[in-house]
DNA sequence: AATGAATGAGAGTTCATTCAT
DNA sequence: GATGAATGAACTCTCATTCAT
């Protein structure tokens, strides 16, 4: 956890060195990112990096924390879920979601960095948080429509839950990183295509989850 | 590409090398994975390393071209693709996938590493052979489903097939590593019940995609 | 270029360092020179070094660009080319020449290898200073000779600039390195017959260019 | 020295090999040059260069050895220096220096790597050799030069000798390696430029060593 | 609170040389 | 005589972290 000190700073300073944790992180992943670059791309000193935080794996997990935050803020609240039906809801989600990343490089990096290091201590540190955020946001929904009948009887609905979480966690890497996903070529598509190659996607999630 | 020198070794030393590197590179990852490391657990000298591969990233590309070869003739060969539904097909080669992951810990970390690698170079350079590999092998099974009929009309084949490659690449990580799916869970479970989840998830597929 | 902290440094530290680095690259050259040496001489950790300079070829660059400043002001300062005959003032120079790299043997090393590096890139990037350097000042005394009426008329002074360059370079290798100099064997001579030799040749340089 | 087994390989293979080593030591010198790129680039076994040299130093000093002889037998013969005045017999050996080593960048190479040699023991072995080649080669005909009184009275012939090696070793290195001569700037001017230039330089040398 | 110099372990890679085949 | 696999020392360079100022 960031040091008393971390939120003790100008917000200028601080969202300056997050900025440059983000893009270092984001291109290079957790293990090849270089504190030094992070604190000479930030303009401190190396050794202030150490008053913020713990050491390393504290700082790349703080950022990809924040990161998720402000990545649900965007993408999972005000979709006003209590007034539409799931799987329109879902549409919106996965609107907000491409939009999102397609205009947010530095988060996208982020959200690449985190979600693959393959480093055991770093990786769980880092999943632990950021998975159960969105999970977290996405499973009331899927009650809701379980609920209200929306959903096929029987149906877990943890396991509509799964599935979005595997399709948005895709969405977020595959139109951007080559060869994430041989099939439907999602990186040479221009941003339109993958909206509809989502949203039939999200018709076939309807299809298996929703009710007849 | 391995030197002419890698395929003159010894079968039992060319083994010993090749497990010492999918180990390390299973447990770490191609940029934290240390050629140190695995020519100390191989018994061989370092420069040796370099006798039989270029660089670092030929060594990894070909453990993990070799690894997703095998993976691929354990579960996607012998399914009998020809006289059997495809979703049936689909079944088999789930129960083969999580059957070769839980007996397979060794291959299992590396296709943890090759699918997760953060550094661009490394990752396109693995993964645009080993996705290649699966995606490759699916897709004339989905198109067979489609002339027979098995799938539902207007249906695209690939996207079938991306939700497939989508869902194995789930099922070999997800019960192993933590936080990896935190809905359902699958790193907490007895193989028996992620096998049974799986296949759920695999009739989800069918009434997403199957003949109605 | 030196970084800052290079220029923090105590004087004390620095000139440890500069020391070592001229002996080692004086005895070895740029490319068999060894950092590890120059950091054990010099009492520090090797990575120390890189907090002192970008690389080894800055490192070599900069103890030459020093050295050739060093060397410039001990020999072609305070020569009073104004109030003095050119080749009288050529001679001076032949004689400070002497007399500094008799008593200079790290310079002397240095000299030599950054005269004779065979490493493209890192030979141009130290001649193009240090040779630059003697021209630079070599070049308005011959001009000044040649306002003066002291050179033959015709002769283009850059001629004789390149032929004073060329001794001086022969004087500061012959009488140290066995084999540069295999007719007037000046490896095996005295310095005062070395200076005596030298001096002849600067007369056979007037009989060339000076004024009839 | 080279071995038997060198002198018993079939010419085609010895001119191969050799011309692989005069190419690899000509671009990165004696120290960086690798016998394992000479090895691949001439087509043999490693190990076989230590069939045929001693060890590395054996082999760069052999190479060495030869080139020089070849480049006096292309420069200093067929001058016919007992029936020509001895400047005009420099001047077409000035000619045909410049001639061969525009013409054969290999061996310019090798001329500037076993000039250029730092470390002390490789240079000294090939210097010792080279040099002493081309003196000896001079000295007879100033020594003819004197005998016939073309000399101005008084003058050590081995100064002329030394000033006109000193020259040479100037002309096979200044047109083709940046910043050698920062004065005249060869690097920059055309083939007959240069020719032009020595030549003046030549007449420089008569004037001050040839009889008034 | 901030600095930035210092560290030493470790990284990947290259090397000349040896020697059993 | 030729091979080429094996070696281990050496290379330059990067790193996260510490700590005196």
């Amino acid at each position: 956890m960031p040091t008393d000190t971390w939120w003790n700073l100008s917000d200028e300073k601080r969202e300056r060195i997050t900025h440059a944790a983000m893009v270092e992180f984001g291109n290079r992943g957790f293990s090849a990112g270089s504190l030094n670059v992070i604190a000479r791309e930030a303009g401190i000193a190396k050794g202030s990096l150490f008053q913020y935080f713990d050491d390393k794996l504290d700082m790349f997990a703080s950022i990809c924390d924040a990161t998720s935050a402000v990545i649900r803020e965007a993408t999972l609240t005000d979709v006003d879920a209590e007034h539409n039906p799931f799987f329109d809801t879902l549409r919106t989600i996965v609107h907000n979601w491409l939009e999102f990343f397609e205009s947010h490089p530095v988060e996208r990096g982020i959200a690449f960095a985190a979600g693959n290091e393959v480093d055991p201590e770093a990786g769980a540190a880092v999943r632990s948080v950021t998975s159960q955020r969105f999970a977290q946001a996405l499973r009331p929904l899927a009650k809701g429509a379980e609920a209200r009948g929306e959903l096929r009887p029987g149906v877990d609905t943890d396991h509509v839950v799964a599935m979005v979480v595997l399709l948005l966690r895709h969405l977020d890497k595959a139109p951007y990183y080559p060869h994430i996903d041989p099939v439907l070529g999602l990186d040479q598509k221009e941003p339109g295509d993958v909206e509809r190659i989502a949203l039939e996607l999200v018709d076939a999630l309807q299809r298996a989850y929703g009710a007849p």
